[in-house]
DNA sequence: GAAAATTATTTTAGGCCTGAAATAATTTTG
DNA sequence: CAAAATTATTTCAGGCCTAAAATAATTTTC
């Protein structure tokens, strides 16, 4: 692998393997990602405040406990939402207060607690997800289906690629505890 | 435009223009987004954290002071990040006890702050900026060059219609107030 | 079967973040 | 030029979020 001398260097050939160390395409990318989930999130939050006086934690929250019938552990919420098992417990409260999520030991094993929405909060959410999920196509109006199914499959490659990379730390700093 | 019987309807035919009020693609498009931006987001500040004791918000500030030889004002700071204004004062706060940001009232308008990185913040910054990038660029090392570009692109057309969508709500609601 | 280890959740201390109100300086306007 | 409006920043109250420690219940191990 060779690195030829700049000025000699043509612009088909500059590629990221010949540049050793250079990885300023990586960085554009993620903060241009970072960029749209901001600006989404923001809006999101926004217009849930605006229209439901409610906020975008005790939405993602709900819309879990929407997709269960049975009702879902506090360490089930924690792991699908990618937040602490404590955050969890302190949003539940919230909910509780408002009548809009049920919390109740498990009866087999009393460390676990189930949460499910209450009719107040299926009916509550029903009217919220609808108007998200309107919110969400309109800020993707721009790009159209083939468009949408090809940036869905590049994100699909993301995350098999930031999950293996993140594994592979894990494992690493795993190793250096036994030594 | 026809929306034919469920039974009838081959699969290729299963456009979102012919299923009116259905967005269910933008929304798996989103929550994939949303999911990547998370896992990046939360491994950045674990390595931020353990490599360098430090935090995204300080390293994100500090990479805007960084871009800048002449400093930036609080405002230029917080339009930059898309966070508040009392956000930068609160982050600041931290960064000026730690030696490493300056802040001074600007000699014409003294309204203005102007924050520089120091001498100490400018080295600090640049042992982090070096293993930062390096850190994206493992993170996603699933994607090849052309699919980085293509990412990019489309993360870019999304940036677009993002703006525009949000905007054009921004005028409803300026419209709304002077009726 | 009791002590030890594990598992699920909550509590705590502290930082981030926001919108709205307050403060302070400048610019505009009558 | 002084009052009013605007602009830049800070303060404040409150919610989100985390890591680490504490608590409580269950399972494993000897």
């Amino acid at each position: 692998m060779e690195t030829p001398a700049p000025g000699l260097m043509l612009d088909r050939e500059t590629k990221a393997s010949e540049r050793p160390g250079d990885h300023k395409d990586e960085l554009r990318l993620w903060l241009r990602m970072l960029t749209c989930s901001t600006l989404i999130e923001t809006e999101i939050r926004n217009r849930l405040r605006e229209e439901f006086k409610t906020t975008l934690p005790r939405f993602d929250l709900m819309a879990q406990l929407d997709k269960s019938s049975t009702g879902m552990t506090v360490g089930e919420v924690s792991q699908r939402l990618m937040v602490s098992n404590g955050n969890v417990t302190a949003v539940v409260a919230g909910l509780l207060a408002d009548g809009l999520v049920d919390k109740r030991a498990a009866t087999q094993d009393r460390r676990v607690q189930v949460l499910t929405l209450t009719a107040a909060g299926r009916k509550a959410f029903k009217a919220m997800a609808e108007r998200h999920e309107s919110w969400i196509a309109e800020l993707f109006a721009g790009l159209d289906q083939p468009e949408i199914a090809q940036l869905f499959r590049l994100l699909g490659q993301t995350k098999t690629s930031l999950h293996r990379a993140i594994a592979a730390r894990a494992n690493e700093a795993a190793q250096g505890d036994v030594r």
